[in-house]
DNA sequence: TTTTAAAATGTGTACGCACACACTTAATTT
DNA sequence: AAATTAAGTGTGTGCGTACACATTTTAAAA
């Protein structure tokens, strides 16, 4: 290792004996350069490890980069208020920076008002685009739009792999349900039931929560011990019927343990446990929403499985600032680890600032 | 908000009628100015936002910043090398600008050689210091020392208030015992004995190991639902004694679970638990160590809490750099999540590369 | 009042890179 | 051979800040 300075562009231009305007050319390979001075600046590249200072590089070149955010209206949905925080962060944290970002938010229920919004975003002409794409259909003629201007987009929440994104930001939701299962069959001695309930006022996603599902039956599969018998449901909670299928699966005794797969769905299927007295019913969930929270602490949930909506939004919008600044390029998939929260840990994972 | 252009010194400069020079010296209070300017300079500080752009600072002072950490040696104690590992981390993400990170190892049973240490690192001038400083008594005087030349220092992994650092990086320690003692607890309907193992080479950090059996009593105490006995060990795998007091205790056949308060202790305790075929004893322990991982996989070792050891040390250097660099101050307590793995999110962890 | 020192303030350069522009050299055309 | 065009190359400036140094103003001493 070479201590001290660091090789400049100077200093390559010197050893190669050409000038640093020739040097910029052969690097970012712009402009004409003759043979000769080709063969001389890269005959010395491959000799020194150059890493340019990007300190430097991002006050030279005095861009100011806008970034779309595509996602749910947050509004009323403590979910997609979390992935809203993660926006404004990384909008303080990147804006001495010169990025702006301009979050667009469309309705859930309404996929013909999405693609009007894409086209929105399109024409304001962005550098980048962060996109939480649950619908899927809707979402592939986007991405196509966006790859013909070739404006770069990160995923993040739910992935879509024939897309082709700069990157995706989420977790392995199979693993995900795996996890669930692990933690409702933990000491778990007798035969019985667990429920798998997929509480969505939409079911678009469901494809999204049927992957959890898998995974959560997957591994009783592979670790049969006792029998149990899994059961699973799709709920609207704005349909009629909601509630009695609920209290009628609550009154079946061997019922042990239910699987949530949605993060709002979590609290409202603890306030049915919570009223109907069935506190010994291990109920496993998602995220720290500020209601989720509540029926951890009074444990009638025993564990959260936090999938960090406002980190991986975060983290998109950064993904893609390295990407458009300094050119670095961040892995295709980033799967957040999985993580459990539960009564006496929870505090430290909302303590800490960045998780 | 003001859209578009940030303000710089020059815009400082010019609505307060006078040159950047003094704008500098009023920022940094440093050279003189007459009370006259320095009401006008503050007086349009007090409308304005300004926030300095670190880009340009950090490149405007081409400062080379040199840190010393000190750590016990690593050489064959998987815990310390991954928080080697962490420091080596810093050194490749902040060597580019201008940061060098020299690592100082000692040995964890000859204290009199730590401070010898403390003297050399002092020698080499450091402009910031990382340190674990696993000795209470022989670390205080080195932060005297510290403070002394005004070097500001770190510590990570166990934390000393009184050594007044400019921050402390770990995890909540009580509350980590608390953790052990939630997810041993979990689904345990019968009653009988939890044994508390500190397993460890040295006894120095006993009274940070006995924090953990502090928290893990107090759950206990505050969730005494079932008659449990807890019974603990302070144990050195080297004393000839060790083997036969872990085998007595393993015949013990109320022992429904084990606690290891340290993260070598973990995968010595699993063997045991494997050797003799108590699988069903409900065993934690901590960190992601080679053969921890192992023992997490067959089964044998139910939870680890991680300490994230990398990711401390790696924390720890980025605070000081940006205290120096950026001027930025971190938190004084950066208490980490407790993070729960098991078998089914162990690999979730390792995947991602932060974590 | 002039001289000298101290206090206060302004100016200029460097940091490393990007990029515009001016310049030189070579290849064509008239 | 001169004029035009193109290819290749070098120079210079800006980004926003830090800091050294030059300059002006003010106060104190001669």
């Amino acid at each position: 290792m070479d201590i001290g300075k660091n090789i400049r562009i100077k200093d390559i231009a010197k050893l190669a004996g050409v000038s640093v305007g020739t040097v910029d050319r052969v690097l970012h390979n712009r402009g004409r350069v003759s043979d000769e001075a080709l063969k001389k600046v890269t005959a010395v590249m491959d000799q020194i490890d150059y890493k340019p200072n990007l300190i430097a590089r991002t006050l030279g070149s005095n861009k100011n980069y806008k970034i779309a955010a595509l996602i749910p209206d947050p509004t009323g949905d403590p979910y997609w208020a979390q992935t809203n925080l993660g926006i404004i962060q990384a909008q303080a944290e990147w804006a001495q920076y010169g990025v702006t970002v301009d979050t667009y938010t469309f309705d859930i229920f309404d996929k013909d008002a999405f693609r009007g919004l894409a086209m929105e975003v399109l024409e304001s002409a962005p550098d980048g685009i962060v996109i939480a794409p649950i619908f899927y259909h809707e979402s592939l003629p986007a991405f196509e739009l966006f790859q013909n201007q070739s404006i770069p987009y990160v995923l993040f929440n739910t992935n879509i792999p024939e897309a082709q994104p700069l990157g995706f930001i989420g977790q392995n939701l199979n693993q995900s349900g795996r996890v669930g299962a692990e933690l409702i069959n933990l000491g778990q001695h007798e035969s019985g039931t667990f429920a798998v309930l997929h509480i969505d006022e939409d079911v678009h996603d469901s494809i999204h929560l049927l992957e959890k599902e898998k995974g959560f039956r997957e591994y009783f599969q592979e670790h049969r011990k006792h029998k149990f018998e899994i059961v699973d449901f799709i709920l609207n909670p704005n349909e009629p019927t909601f509630k009695n299928q609920l209290i009628e699966l609550l009154g079946d005794d061997t019922l042990k343990g239910i699987f949530v797969s949605t993060s709002k769905g979590t609290a409202v299927a603890a306030s049915f446990l919570e009223k109907y007295g069935k506190k010994d019913i291990r109920l496993i969930g998602y995220d720290l929403l500020e209601e989720n929270l509540k029926y951890l602490r009074s444990g009638i949930i025993d564990f959260l499985i936090n999938q960090n909506p406002k980190r991986q939004a975060l983290l998109g919008i950064s993904h893609l600032v390295n990407h458009l600044m300094f050119k670095k390029s961040a892995p295709a998939l980033e799967l957040f680890p999985l993580e459990v929260i539960t009564q006496q840990n929870v505090d430290s994972y909302l303590g800490s600032g960045i998780h």
